[in-house]
RNA sequence: GUGGCCUUAGCUCAAUGGUAGAGCACUGGAUUGUGGCUCCAGCGGUUACGGGUUCGACCCCCGUAGGCCACCCCA
């Protein structure tokens, strides 16, 4: 183990790895933008404050997870990295006063996210997020169409049993007093309780729903359920939004137990969960509306709602099913020499193709042919072009590595050549994708 | 943050408490102008790091770091 190494929980996306990356973050972009939703990039960093307020300063995530910058000068804004992309875009929308754009204003963003939490797989200290926002729509329909999008990019990656689980933790009208009902229920046995459960009871009773502790069970399954404590609008809202994910024949399951860990959140709760995997982090992504947060952050009262989605663990998922990667791009041409020495014409070649648009590389150091040619088959190059004596009559061997077949082609043509030689090929077997 | 399991070459793994090895990968040669195969050779290790026990430690003990599993939480 080397003395210096990436920091607990990240991790270095070596070229071998990177097309996947590129696969899917050009999945999340193009899905986005045929939702209509337009790139917007926060800062990694913003004021603790947009996290502290935005996120609920007594959640884990800013409790115990938030990476905080220590201040260089006793002035100074006291700066946390961002665990999670909502807050701080909410923050751009105020700050740039997008509520004088046409609403729903759709934004969408993929970027890194920290949390300081004990690593294990798929879930890093540095992880990647896919998220679309959709601010100033207070409607159902917006809640069903985010979480299609959602749906829609698991099936675009190829990914299978993911499940959507739906929920409503109500709002300001109809929460506190349910929250109130549900410890009704459980403080009279407050004293046989886990301390772990006990102590949910006092600071989040929510989370008492979904214990994973047995001996929890008799008590959950006869515990209130959110659901038949709506408040009228958010029963009203509750049933439209599962009846235009009916319509859009989008399938989900209730589960009364879902609820976000995020202050925020109002109304509609969901999660992308995967089926029947153990040994890694099963919610690959959620969302949920917030229709109190722009306000707290300190701009008009306007509703919103959100979808993250998990790269690192979709990535994961898709290894684990067996979906193929995306294919390293192979590099068009190598271009190699017979004279060793001959480096500047082998230079000059690669120029010629790189200004016609050709990947290309020129092999730059002293080994003979027959090794050059061993490296650019390994590289899997479409073709080896070989500069030679015949360099001084203006032309070079073009070599087919995949057809074995050489043949001699003026500089002047190469180019045009190797595209040509190339769109039959493709023409012949279709490219891996 | 709590508990448990793990860590030997770039990768996958060997090695009774008694001289640290193999396969793959990489580099070179067989092949001075023709490739992926084959054969040969080379490169590569403070056995994660730091202590301790012992005549002697990859092996036993302690600590630290990192990974993984469960919890917690969540993406």
């Amino acid at each position: 183990m080397p003395n210096l190494q990436a920091p607990r929980g990240t991790r270095d996306l070596l070229p071998s790895q990177t097309p996947a990356w590129t696969r899917l973050e050009r999945l999340a972009a193009d899905l986005a933008a045929r939702y209509g939703y337009r790139r917007i990039e926060t800062p990694l960093f913003e004021q603790a404050a947009v996290f502290e307020r935005g996120v609920g300063a007594v959640t884990d995530i800013v409790e115990k997870e938030l990476f905080r910058i220590a201040p260089r000068t006793e002035e100074s804004e006291s700066w946390a990295l961002r665990p999670e992309p909502t807050a701080g875009i909410v923050r751009a929308y105020i700050q740039h006063g997008m509520q004088t754009l046409p609403q729903p204003v759709k934004l969408a963003m993929t970027g890194p996210m920290f949390r300081h939490d004990r690593p294990q797989a798929g879930r890093y200290r540095q992880f990647w997020q896919f998220d679309v926002e959709a601010i100033g729509d207070p409607g159902p329909a917006v809640d069903a169409e985010i979480i299609e999008l959602g749906h829609r990019f698991f099936a675009d990656a190829g990914l299978a049993d993911v499940r959507i689980h739906l929920n409503s933790i109500g709002d300001a009208a109809c929460r506190p007093a349910y929250i109130e009902t549900l410890a009704a229920h459980y403080r009279p046995h407050a004293a046989e309780l886990p301390a772990v459960e006990r102590e949910r009871l006092e600071r989040a009773p929510l989370r008492l729903l979904d214990s994973k502790d047995p001996s929890m069970a008799p008590l959950n399954a006869t515990a209130p359920r959110i659901t038949d404590h709506l408040c009228g609008p958010c029963r009203e809202h509750f049933d439209a939004v599962q009846a235009h994910l009916a319509a859009l024949g989008v399938e989900f399951s209730l589960e009364p137990g879902l609820v976000r860990g995020l202050d925020y959140y109002t109304r509609t709760a969901f999660e992308y969960y995967l089926e029947g995997r153990q040994g890694q982090q099963q919610a690959l992504g959620g969302g949920g509306r917030y229709d109190g947060l722009v306000e707290l952050l300190g701009g008009k009262p306007t509703p919103g709602i959100g979808l993250g989605l998990g790269l690192d663990r979709i990535l994961l998922a898709l290894e684990a099913q067996g979906v193929p990667p995306a294919a390293d791009p192979a590099l068009t041409a190598v271009v190699v020499g017979a004279d060793p020495a001959a480096t500047a014409d082998r230079l000059r070649v690669a120029t010629i193709l790189r200004s016609a648009g050709i990947p290309a590389r020129a092999e730059l150091g002293q080994r003979k042919l027959g090794k050059q040619l061993e490296s650019a088959a390994k590289e899997r190059a479409h073709f080896a072009v070989i500069v030679g004596d015949e360099f001084a009559d203006g032309q070079v061997q073009v070599k087919d590595l995949e057809a074995g077949a050489q043949k001699l082609v003026a500089i002047a043509d190469l180019a045009r050549h190797i595209e040509r030689a190339q769109a039959s090929h493709r023409h012949g077997a279709p490219v891996e994708r």
